[in-house]
DNA sequence: TCATGCTGTTCAGTATTACCGAACAGCGAG
DNA sequence: CTCGCTGTTCGGTAATACTGAACAGCATGA
């Protein structure tokens, strides 16, 4: 019996994207098909891989091996698909790769650095993340690495959107006064981001989880600024790990929570593209 | 786009069994049903996969690239059905396997050895094999291995087949008189399998190609006999590679034909005989 | 050279599966 | 307690896999 790479793949998604009514709309199918396909899943693999949480579902201990192993095969057949492509049209043109500011030196230029084709050439430009889901639906850029929260929902059905990986959330603090934990920061200034953004309600989240409302100073959604703040000793923050750039002379502190990086393509783009995004996934 | 495994497991069956019938044999489908998937799969792919050859087709140099990644990508896919099975049920219990004498020492234990569960017993039997399918049918034995020469067409709808590995065909000669082809045993005694069995088929082709008529002084279905003629300077012969047991003082030349060796359990079957295949067919 | 039997392919039809929207059930927040 | 979120089930439709019949092409043997 051979499982179904399709199901997999909303299994996967799943464990990336949190609800089935999530990955319904990265998949471009109704919350009802995927609630189905998912359970004739468990059915052809005798093993309960989803479990109520309150309304939503999470997966199993048997369901996350199953959507990381299911990565790893759903990655080989893109790699295969690659391969074929690869040759019937040797990669070659150019391909404008855009990316959020922190990501270029951790995940592009590794990424292409490892390319080997004579005839391709790969231009990294920088967009911020709120820009760069339409600069790939108007064709500035053809491949973009952006974050889950700058993926709106539904997903465009001719975009495809693939996890590449986890950054994890920081907490940041001067040096002078280093902090180990969130609850040591009690008392100290804050810095978050704007109102409303993703990041601001994370870090409200996590300062109540930890028992106590932040005494927020300033708001930035210019990281740069933040970092400055943190390294002048005017506050603490948390922030994405890639986004903390080394010349600031900030303790990080990693905490328990990721956030999804995500590369995105045209559906059905060319050679060149599908194997800038290959490399952008496989590990360096 | 995900690439359909079911016909990426007719691609690569097609290379395993050479011709469409035989495949659509082994998977208890029709030819036309094979003939319209993997037509799709070409136009999926967009590559041509397959070409004519007379009334047979060949896997094109793309067609083989996909089958041999379709092949890991499918053994993925079974270890981790394995790995979920092995979730829900430690594999325990006693497995018999079955194999064929030249097949034990190189493909059964070797496998066997690097077993890993506590409560795994795992009994190796020895069956010539035309006797293996019908134990394996009857209950016997739980897992075989055999060659596609001894799995009878179609195959029964509950038995799952899966290819190991292929043996070389090998021309024997005395180590006295050692030949290095074909054609420099134009005038030697030929030791032959029986009239009408696959190796008696095989070397009575294979003479022909090099240009004669074998002149043939024995048939003898037990190939230590063969290989004692050989050895005793009474004859040449042509044997699967894994028939040549070292302790006997031949000479072997490969040829550049092979024999393809298989695997059978029944379909389904518990933990601990999924884990026993996925054994004999992981590269040591 | 022709007939036969093998191979693979195409076609039209049927069976099976994937998907949808509506309706429902359960849970958490206000 | 109400509302709005989540996921699930149901019945129906659309899409796909599969079949058997008919066909085409090739190799072999008489």
């Amino acid at each position: 019996m051979t499982l179904n790479p399709w199901r997999l793949k909303l299994l996967s998604q799943l464990d990336a994207l949190g609800t089935v009514r999530a990955v319904a709309q990265a998949a471009n199918l109704s919350a009802s098909s995927v609630s189905q396909q998912l359970a004739v899943l468990e059915s052809e693999t005798r093993t309960q891989l989803l479990e109520r949480t309150g309304r939503r579902v999470r997966l199993t201990s048997a369901g996350l091996i199953l959507a990381r192993r299911a990565r790893s095969i759903l990655d080989q057949m893109d790699a295969v698909e690659a391969e074929l492509r690869g040759l019937n049209e040797e990669p070659s043109g150019r391909v404008r790769l855009g990316g959020f500011q922190s990501s270029i030196h951790t995940l592009a230029v590794p990424a292409i650095q490892h390319l080997n084709h004579p005839h391709l050439d790969v231009e990294i430009v920088e967009l911020e993340p709120h820009a760069s889901m339409p600069a790939l639906l108007s064709g500035e850029v053809d491949v973009i690495i952006t974050t889950t929260d700058f993926v709106e929902l539904p997903v465009p059905p001719d975009i495809d959107v693939v996890p590449l990986a986890e950054d994890p959330i920081v907490l940041l603090s001067p040096p002078g006064q280093p902090k180990a934990e969130l609850k040591a920061c009690k008392d100290e200034p804050w810095a978050f981001d704007m109102p409303g953004s993703y990041m601001a309600k994370l870090a409200t989240r996590l300062c109540r989880e930890a028992g106590f409302e932040p005494r927020i100073v300033s708001r930035f959604s210019n990281y740069m600024l933040t970092l400055q703040h943190v390294e002048a000793g005017l506050a603490v923050a948390v922030l994405p790990a890639l986004a903390v750039d080394p010349r600031f002379d900030v303790v990080a502190k990693e905490l328990p929570v990721t956030r999804k990086i995500t590369a995105a393509v045209r559906r059905d783009s060319r050679a060149a593209i599908t194997v800038v995004l290959h490399a952008l996934h496989t590990p360096q």
